[in-house]
DNA sequence: TTGAAAACTCGCTGATTTTAAACATCGAAT
DNA sequence: ATTCGATGTTTAAAATCAGCGAGTTTTCAA
């Protein structure tokens, strides 16, 4: 019979873990006197303790070990726990390497060419579905401004002051006055379109690399081109099947009615 | 200007998460209304969140990152935090592919050879130095617990009844009757020692493989070999230097005389 | 009898999420 | 003009996970 503490010297585990397994039932000692509340363990117990710290090095929380070494419960259902643990650390394995890779490449930067550490703030998100009313057509860059004010005509006074104009880029193809592009804003509900307006889906994207900047209509625009550049630097491919998204928000009136926030958006795959 | 709601769909965070990051002062909403209290965001402060967002995805704890992005803080520091995230990450990323690889151990034993799932419980812990008495002497393994008595001997009643005993075995070649070992009790602090007794300390080992058995006198005992298997198999190497440890915790009275629990120790390095 | 060691409780960690109660806003109906 | 309901917003407190630390009181072994 060994107390709390003498058992935490020899498995190396500290007293407060020891009473707060014994809280959760995860690991209860032999006995605890009925009067002082002591606990006294037994040497057979260090066999399941160390148990506990084997599953728990391998991630498993201690809701799982109790419920792993508690009942008898069936191999197949330790298995499932297993394989299920296997692609956890696999998936967050993967995450780790994307982080490092990336750390990687911003310092890189930062001591190879002194920029600025808080460029290529680059972000992979999952995207959501979203319904738009859109209008496709091949024009030139100059025409979108008139573009989004047919769109929002037909939307009337259903167009939310502070809903996104969206621009998906087809092609890069073709040349300045024929890019085919499609300008849309967002929906809440489905409506009746007529030609040449249609209401449809924005697939949802399991991976979009997106880059926020401020774009001023007076310079030509480098986030598409950086945020390729990132694309490729750090291990990811260009989904090509889907087209460029670029969502570009209401300006406020007290600043600068030449500057837009926008925001990039690519599908990408691992590479 | 959007209101919280607006700025967390369009930035795909949610209001609770704002708020918070106002309350830490990460990311104050432009403009907070007096009466109200209502928060207005502006497309500018998208901008900002990204960055925030950015270097969440890095790894950086929401305190690192407010001072990332609050002060003018020099280049030199921010390119210290990335280097020390660098390897924070890398070493995760090590312990991670270490879990990985014995989870998939586990799972080639349960599918291939349908063991019991709670067999090779081998934990890797760091192990403190440690002041001993001991005896070291080639004999055989009929006369260990004869060294045990002398030895006790010496400590006279200083010896206390949850110590364990501890053998060190010296090297396993030698015929039977010359095993080169060492028999040794824990001190807590140091003492006489009249040959052929000595006072030593165990030293500290960073990486112990250790597994947990019931040992009877009966029957010989496979732990060992069982912990060099697994060593082997889940990517280490026995660190030859440091003699193979075995802790024999005193056995219960009121159970089978002849069994007891027992720590194997072995020294390893990553492979 | 004294000092160590056991017990207990309460609060804290990080990055939110959840819950609950109270107030604000807006359109529609009265 | 005003009341209603449905949202939307505010605040604050508690839960999450696996314990750690401090402080206080009770018990053990000498």
């Amino acid at each position: 019979m060994f107390k709390i503490s003498e058992f935490s010297k020899i498995s190396q585990v500290s007293v407060k873990t020891l009473r707060y397994y014994d809280q959760l039932n995860i690991l209860k000692p032999d006995h605890t006197d009925k009067y002082t509340g002591y606990r006294y363990y037994t040497a057979d117990q260090m066999f399941q303790l160390n148990r506990i710290l084997a599953y728990k090095e391998l991630g498993f929380s201690l809701d799982q070990i109790r419920q792993m070494i508690g009942e008898q419960i069936p191999l197949e259902q330790i298995r499932g726990m297993f394989r299920l643990k296997q692609n956890e650390i696999q998936s967050s394995l993967d995450k780790e390497q994307a982080r490092l890779t990336q750390i990687k490449e911003r310092l890189y930067f930062i001591e190879n060419e002194g920029e600025n550490p808080h460029s290529h703030d680059v972000i992979l998100k999952e995207v959501e579905p979203q319904l738009v009313l859109s209008y496709r057509r091949k024009s030139s860059l100059r025409q979108i401004p008139g573009l989004f004010q047919q769109l929002d005509a037909q939307l009337g006074n259903s167009v939310h002051s502070s809903s996104p104009q969206i621009v998906l880029w087809h092609g890069c193809d073709g040349n300045e006055n024929d890019i085919d592009l499609e300008v849309a804003r967002p929906l809440a509900l489905e409506i009746r379109s007529h030609p040449p307006f249609t209401v449809k889906r924005l697939p949802e994207v399991p991976m979009m690399a997106t880059l926020i900047h401020i774009c001023r209509t007076t310079s030509p625009c480098t986030a598409s081109t950086e945020l390729a550049l990132w694309i490729e630097r750090n291990g990811y491919r260009i989904k090509e099947d889907e087209p460029r998204r670029e969502f570009c928000l209401p300006h406020e009136k007290s600043s600068d009615p030449e500057s837009h926030v926008a925001e990039v958006q690519i599908a990408v795959v691992k590479a």
